[in-house]
DNA sequence: CAATTGTATTAAGACTACTAATACATTATG
DNA sequence: CATAATGTATTAGTAGTCTTAATACAATTG
């Protein structure tokens, strides 16, 4: 199933954001799951024609982030989303993001109720996993 | 009432991306109404000690995003809501933004319902229009 | 006309971000 | 142990961004 990240030309966020947004957005999804191994620095790389470092950093912010552990020797793996830390500062975060994204709706002239039925068709996107997921994360433990 | 703004020393973000936040939110709350006029940009920039220069960027910035007007000689006023043109767009912007802060809310271990209830609560705090600033922006009219 | 307001242009300095090249350290494999 | 595979660290250079500054210009107001 060869690879799903692409790296898009123009836009402005930096080659190793967009590599780890995208996993990131993966693993939200369940389409990654629990103990699933990342592509090594290197080949990723070479699919993506970039250098091997931005992915190496791509890795390492996801791996801040809490999303990926890390054993050098044998690769990058989704780590187990129980262990994921909920800090304050990471909620408080989100909730400034929220702010802005709220301003913005609000600011394009959008209503209340029209923000929130957008935010619960989105968030219905990023649906539940599916049984198929979580037998290959039960294998994988 | 003098200025709410304020430039935080220690911001990754630009000074004239926080003027214009700080401004935006302003308007999504109803803080400044339809008609109100900003501060002069040399005005602002000597209360605030930054350059003029500074200030006119942030104001562009709004005026892009079609939240205020601008009359050289007279100065910056907020724009009529119903006159916001809302774009395909902004929309399809607003929505990847929102993707992405529900990938970072998932990834933090919290669930769709968490997720949910806290944009609620966020959203509650953009309350609706007071009487008193409907009735500024009559006046205004 | 004089004052006020926003705009445009140019330049310089500081700082950061991004990518690349290369060498190093650790682990897995046979 | 030897080799391959994997992530890490260091260094460097290029490019871009941000802010300030100094002026000059344009349009509106009174």
């Amino acid at each position: 199933m060869a690879l799903w990240i692409q790296i898009l030309p123009g836009s402005s966020e930096p080659i190793y954001v967009q590599v780890a947004e995208q996993i990131s957005k993966a693993i939200a999804r369940g389409e990654l799951a629990s103990g699933d191994k990342l592509p090594a620095v290197r080949k990723l790389a070479a699919e993506l024609v970039i250098n091997p470092n931005t992915v190496a950093r791509a890795y390492r912010r996801l791996e801040q982030a809490g999303l990926v552990t890390t054993k050098t020797g044998s690769g990058t793996f989704v780590s187990d989303p129980k262990l994921r830390r909920t800090d304050a500062a990471d909620i408080n975060m989100l909730t400034e993001r929220m702010d802005t994204l709220i301003t913005r709706g609000l600011n394009l002239g959008l209503k209340a109720q029209d923000l929130i039925s957008l935010f619960e068709r989105r968030l219905a996107k990023f649906g539940n996993k599916s049984k198929k997921q979580e037998d290959r994360k039960k294998r994988n433990e």
